[in-house]
DNA sequence: AAGTACATGTACCACATGGTACATCGCGGA
DNA sequence: TCCGCGATGTACCATGTGGTACATGTACTT
């Protein structure tokens, strides 16, 4: 038991720094668009050293953890059921949703989110919770303004393969039609 | 210049066993799902020493050069424009290529594939030329099946977005259904 | 003032990686 | 027969990585 000094709080394992110290990192592999950072470029970007990180996280394996933990909390915030206006169409939900992916200071988060996909198909049992709770999270959002469960999956794989080919070609024209088209065709 | 022995062929700078390292070393990439093998793994099993890579290859990244011109080579065979049977209705053609690539011994190029992905919105120009090749050979095939441009565009997209979601769950139904759905409201 | 627990720096280590140096082997041609 | 050149093995190296050892500083409690 490393923690128990009974004089100021309870059960924060390490008590002041680390919150903060998490969301540094957190931002620092956003800003890198990867979880591959190593410990080095980690303390370079941070400003803190290797040695202080292996001291607050212990490990790697935690500071993933961690960081990925605190990044879900983030999007659990951003895309909750309520975080779309009630009365917007299919069509307007849909867009700002895709402007909101699309724009400039997401794209560490995509990167990021993206790079949890593949661990997540090589394997990686936290990342596909990860993976799960997001399209659980949009699932919600979306039958706020989608008429089904079906047409909410539907939607979910459009919008990844728009992300996908937007990562790729930088372009978000295409991803943005292609999920207009759907959106009108939907509305049959 | 390092070939020139003017006995045997001309210009293959290394006469005969390269071509089959290549793909043996193709086969290794492909059944890891990575081009990311190291030199060491890669040796093991393709049962030649790290030595002998180097002295064919030179250095990785034209061995990475080589194995990803052959598996180009080999998906323009597969999916070249008159590579599906040309009568299908265009829910036929859509159902034989998602069989196709979630076909079990299609996983390691699929896996690959999106390896390439990942390389190419990190910035790797090879990776990025291998995308717009596919991307144009699916076109050309699909424009025997789909009406316009712009359908084989959405297809593509959500054709990524249902591989993408495959990989991850290891699901290819919400895939198939999806773009069913899709196939039945483009005849609208 | 002394003790205790955390904070921090400097070296250091084992291991994997891509790649090289050097020596040897074996075979076809003069 | 000997030469020369590709094929191959063994050892090696520099670099980067996650992580540890040890020593020291610092602050708060008693």
């Amino acid at each position: 038991m490393k923690s128990g000094t009974k004089s100021k709080p309870e059960d924060l394992q390490k008590p002041a720094n680390r919150g903060e110290l998490v969301g540094r990192c957190l931002a620092a592999f956003i800003g890198a668009g990867t979880l591959d950072l190593s410990l080095d470029q980690l303390s370079g970007v941070v400003g803190v050293s290797k040695r202080m990180l292996v001291h607050y996280f212990g490990d790697r394996e935690n500071l993933e953890e961690q960081a990925m933990s605190l990044l879900e909390k983030g999007l659990r915030a951003q895309f909750s059921s309520g975080s779309l206006p009630a009365g917007l169409t299919p069509m307007a939900a849909v867009m700002a949703l895709w402007e909101q992916t699309t724009a400039p200071k997401s794209r560490g988060v995509l990167l990021l989110t993206m790079d949890l996909c593949r661990r997540a198909w090589n394997g990686s049992e936290r990342a596909r919770s990860f993976y799960d709770e997001q399209q659980r999270l949009w699932t919600d959002l979306l039958l706020n303004f989608l008429p089904s469960a079906e047409a909410a999956n539907d939607f979910l794989q459009i919008f990844q393969g728009a992300a996908l080919v937007y990562l790729v070609t930088g372009e978000s024209n295409p991803g943005r039609s292609a999920l207009q088209r759907w959106v009108s065709r939907q509305a049959k």
